[in-house]
DNA sequence: TAGAATGATTCGTG
DNA sequence: CACGAATCATTCTA
């Protein structure tokens, strides 16, 4: 077949015209001596490949080669090209110009944001401190599951990059194909190297729908992970030994009303290394359930009452002060005596809280 | 493993 | 919004 060379040479011809479309002779052939005679040829190149599909095959092959060599070849191309420029090709370009992706934006943003996309180092630690200071929860046995957090981020970024990398691979090898084939069939078929630009630009978009997805997939795993290692961190957990010995030593000696101020239960808090709402929720616990049963509190009030008074000989003794949280709300104060203490039960006896729980049993 | 203990959540109320 | 009350869900313990 010597049919390539030749057909790349006439189409290198194309390009050699003066006007893009419409090569010199053909511009000149509107009028001149010679004109008549050239729309003469235009007619019979037209003529013959209306015909072409009657003939058989080996009339077609040859009358193929023929029109492949023909000298009006690449005017004719130029003329398609051009036609179809106009054309289809205007339409479906006006049609795909798309705004910037504000979704994509998004996307990319929450992406880099959780350490996704971003950086390698350090990617997610970020995130998970954000989650640890939302947990606020007891510090040191969280690190396990920070750990298992940043593990399981670093699982999404490298599937996430994997499969990116998969994608632009594929979206290149892609392109490339389209590219040479169109380039190939543009020695055939009236295809201007605008139309594969735009072809190519076509390709794009649509392996940007690809990408968006992997990445809005890639996102819902992270907010998935995120939601269940919040959740995970919501799992009630038993507060340490200490920080219930606070909590409840506060409560005992404030029984008369065992209201913390808002500065109390920051100082309780920071104590305990609990958060404030913690310090709230066990209060209001610790208040029902000792309202609801006395007696089965009783020997752990007692217990607290007589260290709290052990504390107070000791603390009046060096002539320092409580270390017990200050309270406004508080009647009875952390200073209690054997004799004191009996003087906080009768306050505690005749205190709103259990002049609450008095008439709720009366009632 | 059942039941108790306990931290968190929800809902109604003042 | 703080609180009480009921309830849920998990952890502890015998």
């Amino acid at each position: 077949m010597d049919e390539q060379p030749r057909l790349m040479h006439s189409h290198a011809g194309v390009g050699m015209a003066g006007h893009p479309g419409l090569p010199q002779h053909m511009q000149e052939g509107t009028g001149g001596a010679d004109g008549d005679g050239r729309k003469q040829d235009i007619g019979d190149i037209l003529q013959q490949i209306m015909t072409i599909t009657d003939q058989s095959l080996d009339e077609a092959q040859a009358r193929k080669h023929a029109l492949n060599c023909h000298r009006m070849k690449p005017a004719l191309f130029n003329v398609l090209c051009e036609i179809k420029e106009k054309t289809v090709l205007s339409i479906r370009g006006a049609q795909e110009e798309e705004p910037p992706d504000a979704q994509l934006m998004r996307l990319d943003n929450m992406l880099l944001a959780e350490g996704v996309s971003g950086p390698e180092k350090g990617g997610g630690s970020a995130a998970a401190a954000a989650a640890a200071a939302a947990s606020g929860g007891a510090g040191a046995d969280n690190s396990a599951e920070h750990s298992d957090y940043r593990a399981k981020l670093a699982q999404i970024r490298q599937i996430y990059h994997t499969e990116l990398e998969k994608y632009e691979q594929a979206c290149n090898e892609f392109t490339t194909h389209v590219m040479n084939l169109l380039r190939e069939q543009s020695r055939t078929r009236p295809i201007s190297p605008k139309e594969i630009e735009r072809m190519v630009a076509i390709i794009h978009r649509k392996f940007s729908s690809i990408q968006m997805q992997l990445k809005q997939s890639t996102c819902e795993a992270v907010m998935i992970l995120r939601s269940r290692f919040l959740d995970a961190r919501r799992k009630r957990r038993n507060f340490n030994k200490q920080a219930t010995e606070i909590l409840n030593e506060y409560f005992y000696s404030h029984l008369s009303n065992p209201y913390p101020s808002e500065e109390a239960k920051e100082e309780l808090a920071k104590k305990c290394s609990i958060t404030v709402s913690q310090v709230s929720n066990w209060f209001g616990n610790k208040r029902i359930r000792y309202k609801k049963n006395i007696g089965k509190f009783q020997e752990e009030a007692n217990m607290y009452a007589a260290r709290t008074a052990v504390n107070a000989t000791n603390v009046s003794s060096h002539g320092s002060q409580a270390n017990s949280p200050s309270t406004p709300n508080s009647a009875g104060g952390g200073s209690l005596t054997h004799s004191a203490h009996n003087d906080e039960t009768l306050r505690f006896m005749s205190s709103p809280f259990l002049c609450r729980i008095r008439s709720l049993r009366n009632s």
